[in-house]
DNA sequence: TTAAATGCAAATTATTTGCAGAAGC
DNA sequence: GCTTCTGCAAATAATTTGCATTTAA
């Protein structure tokens, strides 16, 4: 886990007067153990690993801290759970593209997407604070070849 | 309500077999009753004004085939339930700012966004079948005067 | 010491579903 | 007449919350 992500994370955790406990640090943890999304479901059952004494409620009151943090952010592939990306720390400004062949989540990144978002807020009287870009595609090598590489059936 | 319209998901119906119904009748008439965003709960409220033998799960049970049919947009505004937006035929590439101030919601086109989503795409092997893009952001207003439009307290 | 954090289990909220009766074709 | 639809009420699933207890500072 990157060691300026825990501080960031430490340094929010301070400057709002909350504390340090083992069940939090073990979710931390978990949440930036690895570059794949994850569910709140998911998350529990990784900082579960760690520390066994983790319920199901303090990883739900902790997923909104890592949230507000900057360090954690919320995503929406169209589930009817919320996903959580750990990669915005170091992409921040990837996106997302779903196939609705396999329902794979690819990442991109493109900047006159940022240069948009600008142009468009300020033509319209607002700032932009976060954006979410959603595309969702066919995959052309299913067209072509009949296969998607996570399709099942 | 838009005669293309209406002919349009009855043509669907009709081609999946389904049967037209008091209930469903009255739900499509509300549906398209308005340009504003709306929840299936207020849908709810709207056809049963019209009709009030319509139940909660006949709407929850029509609105996938308005989306299916093309003619209705499920999008998600970033709240705990789904939002449908009945603009998307007349305006096809809309998309949405939402102001963090007042949760107002903006309507916006822009055309570049579509070419870049076909690059984007293209580019990663897929064809893109919706996309969505939603960007939240502060009024302007309200920080220049203290006042947003729509600001409560 | 004292306010914050925890686990548990119950509550909440949007949405879905099983079923028996009603209605379209 | 044979399905499809419907309303109802119960079920589901993700998330939130009240409360008594524990724990960090």
């Amino acid at each position: 886990m990157d060691a300026d992500l825990r501080q960031k994370i430490y340094e929010y955790i301070e400057k709002k007067g909350l504390r340090k406990t083992v069940q939090r640090e073990a979710i931390i943890q978990a949440a930036f153990s690895t570059v794949e999304h994850y569910t709140a479901e998911e998350l529990i059952a990784m900082a579960q690993r760690i520390e066994p004494s983790v319920s199901r409620a303090t990883v739900y009151r902790t997923l909104p801290l890592l949230v507000e943090s900057g360090q954690l952010r919320e995503i929406d592939l169209g589930k009817d759970h919320k996903t959580y990306d750990p990669n915005f720390v170091n992409r921040p400004h990837h996106n997302h593209l779903i196939c609705t062949d396999c329902q794979k989540v690819v990442e991109f990144e493109d900047h006159y997407m940022e240069t948009l978002e600008d142009c468009i807020s300020k033509r319209l009287g607002f700032s932009p604070t976060s954006k979410s870009v959603r595309i969702e595609a066919t995959c052309d090598k299913l067209k072509k070849f009949g296969a998607c590489e996570n399709k099942h059936g």
